[in-house]
DNA sequence: TGTTAAACCCTAACCGTTAGGGCTATGTTC
DNA sequence: GAACATAGCCCTAACGGTTAGGGTTTAACA
């Protein structure tokens, strides 16, 4: 089920290292010179790879900066079904999503952030994933059995979450921020 | 403020034909022959105008099938200006996207609506624009004299009622879905 | 009537992305 | 160990959305 950390074969080390190669090729050359002003032959070029094989790893130039997609996408659904027994939803929900606004917010991801608010191409992409992601929390939350909300009131949740992500992220204040959007969602919650 | 609905001058009246030209002659070819399968260049060539022409009109190749985009953000900007004095804020934004809703799940709107789900690329166009519209309509809801609510409570609100928007259109009894999705916006509302 | 500028035209390109087809090294099977 | 299958990579060429540059017409107006 989970990917494993350390692939087996040579095969697989040499195509994981290609993989990383190549995303942190292109973030250096991104940060280096601007999202618009690199271009995927730039970034094949400085890689020493042929231009399909960036597009055998990635979908999309976009796609280089968010490498990490999985794993974000990951630990929200595992918020969400490895939360321990009995605890509410909205709370749990709440400490994951913390969590990730901080890990954005943090030192280390402020220029990748200013990159990232730079490029109009970039902003919708992260929008598009975040969607992608409500979708999947939908899911986990839908699937719970200790649950019983209508399949409705779950994928409400779920982008109502997603919501609160990026509206914290944008917050002067995320921390203030979080707390207020999510006594909302708890209210809006309780009435499902 | 608002746009004239007839232009004054033949200047304006030509571009404005001509804008309406191109995008009744993109929208018949794209539900004609699908949307991957009409180029920009089809489009200009059955409009009898210039492919720079078209981009001069129209931002993109997705923003030709959301011809009335602005009109949208209108509408649900005017249902919280213009509502009657003391009208409570959700209700009446309630009832513009009821009506937003229904107008898209018409049956003139149908094939329309077909071809954007069968798009990836008209699906996240449209989301991009929800987000665009939730902006316009947080500003509209924080600028009320009549509401002292905090500035990322209202950008919460407006999100959550373009994701009303958005899940009542997918689901399979759009107005049930309104009913749940809205009475969970109002108890959030009434914590904010 | 002459001037200005908006709307339009054409050509040529840029850039992300994909198709087609070939090569090599790795993993597997006999 | 030899033979095979194929995953991963390469190259070239193209497609399609989009834009830059620069020219022409014509409505608007002094």
């Amino acid at each position: 089920m989970t990917v494993p950390t350390t692939p087996t074969g040579r095969r697989e080390r040499k195509k994981a290292a290609t993989r990383q190669k190549i995303a942190d090729t292109a973030l250096r050359l991104f940060l280096e010179r601007g999202y618009d002003a690199v271009g995927i032959r730039d970034v094949a070029a400085e890689a020493d790879v042929a231009v399909t094989t960036v597009f055998s790893h990635f979908a999309s130039k976009e796609a280089l900066v968010f490498e990490q997609d999985q794993g974000f996408e990951q630990r929200l659904v595992q918020a969400v079904t490895g939360r321990a027994p009995h605890e509410p939803l909205v709370p749990a929900l709440r400490r994951e999503i913390e969590a990730l606004v901080r890990h954005c917010a943090g030192d280390g991801a402020a220029p990748v952030r200013r990159m990232i608010d730079a490029s109009p191409a970039l902003r919708e992409y992260e929008e598009s994933m975040a969607l992608r992601h409500a979708e999947s929390l939908a899911t986990a939350i839908a699937a719970d059995p200790g649950l019983s909300q209508s399949a409705t009131a779950c994928r409400t949740i779920a982008r109502f979450a997603i919501d609160a992500y990026a509206l914290a992220r944008e917050a002067a204040d995320p921390e203030a921020a979080l707390d207020e959007i999510f006594r909302m969602i708890e209210a809006a919650w309780a009435v499902a």
